[in-house]
DNA sequence: GATGAATGAGACTTCATTCAT
DNA sequence: AATGAATGAAGTCTCATTCAT
């Protein structure tokens, strides 16, 4: 009845097209896009994104959640390398330049709704946990200031991440602006 | 039609009413709070929403403006202080204070809306003009570092509010998260 | 601001407008009939029916609440009638010829909902006490037999109208069946 | 197609449960649930209804066709019965019994249809020549008067049924309603 | 100028029915 | 024969904008 049968090709399929055509449609105008917008951009019917994605919050949320999938696997391969401090850095690096779209990490969801959602998934809790450990490896090597912690660490990215937003398609300025924070994150004195 | 007289008392009374009911609404709820919510907050008919503002986005500019001249007049208040380098950071700091709303400077319109309001419009001249000024005294001063400019600073400034933003009512946490940017923006060795 | 201000005449007229076409279009085709007819049947804009009544159910409601001040207004004539048993089945039959619609009084919301409708709105306890009223009347006057009550009536009211629906057109077998029930209502022996 | 071929063992089994889960849904929650649920209660694919009633009316009628027979059954054991005017309010009574339910023996289509119903179908024809045979004892036995035919006795149960339906859970007051109905049916004087 | 009623396009969502697997 | 994914028409409701009062 309630049967744990791996879902059917077709529909497996499908709903991956939705999810990418989701995350094309909100990237690029929002997610006040309409939903018939990334039916038709799927190729399928809208009826058939609703069967997988019963309300459009559930679609939104499940195209964010990708993106700390995404996000927590690049982690997750920086969480081990030889130099803490340059794996810390390039992390961030690399989570400010995935959000050069208009669907940032956490700006989908309203402020409140952000820290609920780093906070109450298990994939947000994951991530938050592996940003932790990649934090606290490069404090240990020295290479990170030891006052700050994992909430600080992730808001600045979240600022970062909007600040690079801001700042388009310059992207010498947005190099700056990072540096500015970095300098500011490195261990002194 | 366009004839040059000054408008009626009542009217400009109402114009300044709607501003504030707006501002408070946007605030709080955001800018997809319905219309009609403001001119009842505003305690007139919506159709007087209307008359002084053509269109929804027109009042939310409107509301933006007004943002954006309050922060000139503090920075103008700055711009002359006696210790260059406490000015700086302390409009920094009153920016990102004044952020703690859901009608953040630039979140109300989209990213590349954003930078235009700040270019294209006389205030966002005047506002950019002035972060100039203050910017440039405090480097004179040595207090911040020469490789940043206007650009960097202002997109640091939407950043830093984005991050307070996120931390919610945590303002220990804002206040470590800024001390790690002001720390990166000071002039080192 | 809340004034108490009578509404505007067209706001009047297009709101009774909207409930006649209710009225019309819910007593032919059923309560299921879109809104949109409704709209049309009226003249106005969708968006007309739904500023006046906020929701679908409300609508309904508002209409089965016509038909029972109508039944009350009946029955208000009927309570000082001169032969409290004829005004008693006078009343029944009038109850009954006026449900030969697709929008019996109670046929609308489910079962369980009737009941309350009849209880929870005051207009609901004003019709109850009504037939409480021209009930009692006729028991004293030795018209109709002491055993039974307003809950008892109500019932067989309900009944009757759905046994007239049933009978149709048919308005010989509708009279016998009412006769079946009135004299089995009448006091005897 | 058109092969009078018996029907499969597990088709047989699959409408036969279909049927059950049609009845409960609809009994429970009424003839609008949706056809999905009922294919979930019943252990099959939705395809699978469909290929056993090509429309979603055909399963209700279905549904009411098999509660129509059950009546005729007990009423073909009442209509041998000794006491020919017990037998007739018997089966009343079971008819009425029989409703306490959201799926009315013809509640579940309009009233035009439900006519229909009882007219069109063999099954239908069938219990209204039950019906007429029962009452027709009964008559003969002094027990019912003579001035009501089939028809009214049809209707007076189906708005029996209303009222009961009406009255819900006091089966108390719906003992009174019935007892009224009885006494208008029995000969009088 | 002010009012607020009217408008209608468009959003989300449901569900009977079809059809590839 | 059975399955259940896909479909899309249709329904309810929202809200920016217009316009008669």
């Amino acid at each position: 009845m309630t049967d744990g049968r791996p879902p059917r090709a077709d529909a497996r399929r499908n709903r991956a097209r939705i999810l990418e055509a989701a995350h094309a449609v909100f990237s690029s105008r929002g997610v006040s896009a309409p939903t018939e917008d990334i039916a038709r951009t799927a190729g399928v019917g809208i009826g058939t994104v609703f069967r997988h994605f019963p309300t459009k919050e559930a679609l939104i949320e499940a195209v964010i959640l990708i993106r700390l999938e995404r996000l927590r696997e690049q982690g997750e391969l920086l969480a081990g390398a030889d130099d803490p401090g340059a794996a810390f850095f390039e992390f961030l690096s690399s989570v400010v330049d995935s959000s050069r779209t208009k669907l940032t990490l956490v700006d989908a969801l309203g402020p409140a709704d952000a820290v609920a959602a780093l906070s109450d998934t298990p994939e947000g809790q994951d991530l938050r946990r592996l940003v932790d450990r990649i934090l606290r490896r490069a404090q240990r090597a020295g290479a990170v200031r030891a006052d700050v912690g994992v909430n600080e660490v992730i808001g600045l990215m979240v600022g970062c991440s909007r600040a690079a937003q801001y700042a388009g398609h310059d992207q010498r300025a947005v190099q700056r602006m990072l540096s500015v924070v970095y300098d500011g994150l490195r261990a002194h004195r």
